[in-house]
Formats: structure tokens, sequence, C-alpha cells
DNA sequence: TCCTATTTTTAGTCTTATCTAAATTTAATT
DNA sequence: AATTAAATTTAGATAAGACTAAAAATAGGA
């Protein structure tokens, strides 16, 4: 149906929408693709023929409905690989995103119905990002970042908005996992950096740790 | 490491080597790889300069070492990969083929030594192939068609030779799996034709049928 | 051996996805 | 409003992997 590039940048203006609230402009793309602002033009030009994206010149991008639908379903498949690498074949959660990108193109409906039964229809990801069902609803939770908590407020630790290698071993480094409580110590008002406690332990961590991890109260 | 290209020419020279015990010529590889005989040329071209083949022009290819190699880790992870449709995600033997051509290009070593873990190191994939450990050894096994049998003979069904959708489906349908026992009743001169019996059935199979299905005494 | 048929290779073209460099448009600032 | 800076697009080039058509090499038969 489509190129693995065509996914790869149907994938790129995805996120970026949700990022931004808005139209995706060339040099965004290009900065999320890891390629050049003309190499996007180009490919951009392309996905408007096949109607994946709405474009004008000068103007940015955005997603049409069937290219929406395209994005949503590269990235199911990449949630669903990602869990099953973790659930079944012993991966870490930081070890699973290069593999997933690879597996989030393989055509076949069936495969990604049945790996969804086999992993019982998971609803999250490792990293706690939602996995959107087979007709592209996503389940939406009222999470909110760690940074945003106050003194004497607690929260179950439920996604990380970071999902890079050095921040997830940060938190396995100090036993911070999803699914744990975070009662909220105290918090400097200088630099934002907060006591915490998990399991009984106290942890002392830096504004840019807890700006990057999600929490439900 | 090699492109996806490279890896289903190195593939496919490693099987025309085993079904010919030769070299391979320009036109059985432009045929395997339903390609035209001149795209052949320039990726053997290429496969050459990096040493994967042994290519003397007008003389065919051979696999070095290194194409061997690399030919067998590409085959390993196709039929360990075909274990897995089968075995967790409910696919018949017939439709496994096409997502393994894809699944058998995904590079991880990890991937693949886990996935061979959990699928608790099978020897043969669903068509009775053997699958290669990580070293590149494959078991050999004294195995014979159907068709080579006699009257009176007896077997166990190990593997079949043709595994199209067609043939696997005729199976299939006649209750013919791998491990079931066969037994020749008869064997027409004229037509090769046989009459055996499956759990207690007769079925009259034609030479077509026996002589590709791989039979273990 | 010579000639012809077949096989294989070469030469040149195409498509996809990328790039660089130059041109153009938009945005920002005075 | 004019000018400059930044963003974007155009034009032309490249690499991989395929193609067609034509040339060259090999093999088989008289």
């Amino acid at each position: 149906m489509f190129s693995l590039s065509e996914e790869n940048y149907l994938k790129a203006i995805f996120h970026l929408e949700r990022k931004y609230q808005a139209g995706v402009s060339t040099n965004a793309l290009s900065e999320e693709m890891d390629t050049k602002a003309s190499s996007v033009t180009d490919m951009v030009k392309k996905l408007s023929e096949k109607k994946l994206v709405k474009y004008k010149k000068y103007q940015g991008v955005k997603l049409s409905e069937k290219g929406r639908n395209a994005a949503v379903e590269v990235i199911r498949k990449h949630r669903l690989w990602e869990v099953f690498l973790v659930e079944k074949l012993n991966f870490n959660w930081d070890e699973v995103h290069e593999i997933a990108e690879q597996l989030e193109h393989i055509k076949s409906e069936k495969l990604t119905r049945e790996l969804d039964r086999f992993l019982e229809h998971p609803s999250r990801d490792p990293h706690g990002d939602p996995i959107p069902d087979a007709e592209g609803n996503f389940s939406v939770s009222n999470k909110l970042l760690l940074s945003e908590l106050e003194k004497g407020q607690e929260g179950i630790c439920v996604g990380v908005k970071d999902s890079s290698s050095d921040f997830l071993r940060y938190l396995d480094k100090n036993k911070i996992s999803l699914g744990k409580s975070i009662l909220v110590k105290d918090k400097e008002p200088f630099d934002e950096s907060m006591l915490v406690e998990i399991d009984g332990e106290k942890l002392r961590i830096s504004n840019t740790i807890s700006a990057n991890l999600y929490i439900k109260i």
C-alpha cells in the first residue's frame, strides 16, 4: 500500500500535529525525519497527490483522514510489537524502539489482529503510550506530568514523555517503573527539584526528570 | 548490514545451489528472483565486490563463506518466524510464507535469539524444513519422497517439497499433516499413482502429490 | 570447424528517495 | 514600507535497483 518512507513521514506528521496542535512545517518535519527540508518538500508533494495530506506551498501540511488512518495503523503496529518484545521476548523497555521501527512496516492485517489477540489486547505499550484499537481509536487518559504535582500530592506512574534509553535506564536504576506510586515529599521552588517517595524510599529528582514522567492521581 | 535485495539474492542463490548441487546461472537466478537477467548481472557484480559470492563473467555464481552465512541467517529467521506465526498466531501453514518473507529481514541479533528461545528452539518449520542453529548448522535427516516407497512400505510424513498454498491446502483437505503415518497399500505402475492409508482411511494420490511429500521410515 | 540459438553482459533509461545549491516566498524589524 | 533574515521550494545530481534493447560470449548441431 504505502512505502516505508511514506509511512514514516505520515507517522512523523501525526506525532508533530499532536505535539504542537497545529499544522506541521517543513522544517519541523525535516528535523523529525532527520532529512533536508528539500526532501521533505518532495515527499509532501507526493503524499499530497496521494491525498494523504493537505498541503499548500509555504503553508505546512496536515494529515487527511486517509493519512491519519495510515499513520495510526503504523503506530498501532509499532506499539503492539513493543509489547511483544517486552512481554514475550525479554527485552527491556529501553531496547525496543529501533526494532519496532522495523516491525511496524510489516504488511498483514491478520498478523496485526492476531498479535493483538496473542498479547490479550494491550491498551498501552511499555512506555505507557496508548495503543489505538483496530478502528484507530486511542483511549484518552487524564494523566499529568509529575512536575505539575505539588508537595503532598501522590499519584501512580503511568507513562514517560521522553523514551530515550538514557531516561529509561535512569528510571530502571532508581526502581521507578510504571504502576508504582509516587509521593511528593517536598518541592524546591528554586530549581523545581523534588524529593519523592517510592516504595518507602526517598529520592531527589531534578525537574528534567519530573517533567518527563506521567502520573495519574 | 545487507540490503533487502541483497539478502533476497543470497537466499535465492543458496536455494539454487542446494537444488542443483552446482553454481548458479544468471538465468536460473533471474527466474527464481522474478527479475530480468540484466538485473541479476548488476546485482551479482555488486555481491561479488562485497565478497559475498564468487563470480566470473558467463560462469555463474557461487556463494562465498561470508555469503553463505548471510543467506543461512536469513533462512533461519524466515523459518523461525513461520513457526511463530503457526504456533502462536493461529496461522495455517499455507499462509505464512509471504509474511515470513517480510519478517526475515528484520535486523536484530537479540530478536532472533529470543524468538528462538521463546519458541523453544524448534528444529523444523511448519513445512518440515530444518531451521539452522545460530552457528548456521542444519540438522540433516534421511528423509525420502513418498513416491520412492514401494507397496507395503510405511513411513511418517515429515515435510513437503512444494510448499505452495494449493499443495498445502490439498494436504489439509485430505487430513495429511506432518507426523502422520502413511502406509502404501498399492502402487499403480502405469501412472505411479498410489493407494495409501492414513489414520485407517484409504486415499488415492497421484505421483505429483507423492513426489512432493517427504517421508521418514 | 562453422554457424546458429541461447545465455549473458553492456549501455542507457526509469523510479524512489535522498542530497546540494540556488531561487523564491514569507516573516520580522526597523 | 523597505529591507533583511528565515523558511521553503525549485533545479539538478546521485545511488540503488529495476527495466529494455542491443552487443557479446558460449554452447550445440551440422
